[in-house]
DNA sequence: TGATTCTTGGG
DNA sequence: CCAAGAATC
């Protein structure tokens, strides 16, 4: 039997290939854990949903059958293996604390039902033991994490999938409508469909598009919301339908082909080591989403504003670029990586909103949600974080969209009504003339709000607030 | 993976 | 007056 997890592909997968080689019938499982670890949001669960599909229907394309169960992993996977007969179970092991400690109940439980059981490596580069300081602590700063990492070499090569599996005697299983993942009324998933095929065949096919043509313009482009530069393979790869090595395998590969590609490589797979490096946190720190990494923001003065915080979740602070982040996070499950690091400066900067909240909402609406890079990011922003970004660092929501959207293309799309504004006016909206303004068709205050925050008082008022906790 | 303000040196 | 760079938050 092998259990499926946050690894719902075929290829690369250590338990199945393990199982599938001794030649015996398997039995496909995965087991919906509301208990287990952090319960997903909204828009992870929708994927979860679509991409449980997919793996069904691959796996049954080789002969097997995917079984699903609902409960508590540790008992119900006992149970499974006895009523399938299960000689052995095997899975891939993961670097997280509530995991870990599922696994090992799990393996109690199989030893007393006389049933063998194996743990795979699979979803790191490298395991959290293998890069650590003299002391043994893991490290805490990006640059030297990541060339430790280089400075193991390659990752073992990818695993083939199986081409056959025996099918396994028929077990009962739950319907996946009967989960109940998805919106029924409203159904809100409209925008989510429109922009993602979850499921391995997809992101292999991504990452291939990725390689092919986005890879070599990536170092420019992919700051760049206004245009098409990112792999966009983040939730692929937070459900496991690709591994971190089948990535790093394939990059290395474009990159010795076509040495023009080499630079945009290096860049991708260190935001490859950026997640790894979050993962690494997150094993170190359990509670990684709730709780400071630097214990002096524990008296941090957050403030608490229900209309400010509804403000910025539905993208109505009257700053184009947050808003334009937060609508296509909204409407597609997504937000470009440097319109995330706009809108969470200014939920923790400019509105002094604890990061937490930014954190929650990014868990419920994101499709890429992971338990590590989202309570990682969200403090390295806030500068309560590990290797955080220095506390004045307060991003000036014009400026950004200046710089990173200078047509105004990415707002445009996102925020119809500042269709009309001219470039030079859409990033500052409330220093357009009475003209200007209706001859964009905009009235401040109704068609699109006011400012929320003035830039320049907001930015004082957040550089009081962290004066007060700097020394302690 | 910043922004702002002040200084400097050229026009 | 402005661009470029340094200092500071």
């Amino acid at each position: 039997m092998v259990w499926f997890r946050d690894d719902l592909r075929l290829a690369d997968h250590p338990a199945l290939h393990a199982a599938a080689k001794t030649g015996a019938p398997v039995v496909c499982l995965y087991v919906l854990d509301d208990g287990l670890a952090r319960p997903p949001g909204a828009a992870t669960r929708w994927w979860l949903a679509q991409s449980l599909r997919a793996l069904g229907a691959a796996i049954a394309a080789c002969g097997g059958s995917l079984v699903l169960r609902k409960g508590p992993a540790a008992r119900i996977i006992p149970d499974v293996a006895r009523e399938s007969g299960a000689r052995a179970v095997y899975w891939n092991g993961i670097a997280q604390a509530p995991h870990q400690a599922v696994e090992s109940q799990l393996e109690a439980a199989l030893t007393k039902l006389g049933v063998d059981s194996q743990s795979f490596p699979g979803d790191l580069l490298a395991p959290p033991s293998a890069i650590r300081t003299k002391e043994g602590r893991g490290l805490r700063v990006f640059t030297p994490f990541w060339r430790r990492v280089l400075s193991l070499g390659d990752p073992a090569k990818p695993l083939p999938a199986p081409k056959q599996l025996r099918p396994a005697p028929k077990i009962a299983g739950d319907v996946l409508e009967s989960w109940r993942l998805e919106p029924a009324k409203p159904d809100w998933a409209g925008g989510l469909r429109e922009t993602w095929t979850p499921g391995e065949a997809s992101a292999r096919q991504r990452l291939r598009d990725f390689l092919r043509h986005s890879a070599r313009a990536y170092v420019g482009n992919r700051d760049r919301p206004d245009r098409d530069g990112t792999s966009r393979l983040s939730p692929h790869l937070r459900f496991g339908e690709l591994s971190p090595r089948q990535i790093w395998h394939a990059a290395r590969f474009a990159a010795d082909e076509d040495p023009a590609l080499r630079p945009g490589i290096e860049k991708f797979l260190s935001e490859l080591g950026w997640r790894e490096f979050c993962r690494h946190l997150l094993h170190d720190h359990p509670d990684l989403a709730t709780r400071n990494l630097q214990a002096n923001f524990d008296g941090f003065p957050w403030t608490r504003d229900i209309k400010a915080l509804a403000a910025w979740q539905r993208g109505r602070t009257g700053y184009p670029i947050v808003d334009a982040g937060l609508r296509q996070l909204w409407h597609t499950g997504a937000m470009h990586n440097r319109v995330r690091m706009v809108v969470a400066s200014f939920l923790v900067k400019h509105l002094l909103i604890d990061w937490r909240e930014g954190e929650a909402w990014f868990w419920d609406t994101l499709v890429d949600a992971d338990a590590g890079s989202n309570p990682a990011n969200w403090q390295w922003v806030a500068g309560c974080g590990a290797d955080a970004a220095p506390y004045f660092r307060v991003f000036n929501p014009q400026l950004q969209g200046e710089k990173f959207d200078p047509d105004g293309t990415y707002v445009r799309r996102w925020m119809p009504e500042l269709k009309q504004m001219p470039a030079k006016l859409i990033h500052r909206p409330w220093q357009a003339t009475p003209i200007e303004l209706a001859s964009a068709g905009i009235t401040l205050g109704e068609t699109y709000p006011h400012p929320i925050v003035d830039h320049a008082s907001g930015r004082e008022r957040a550089l009081a607030a962290y004066a007060k906790i700097r020394k302690g």
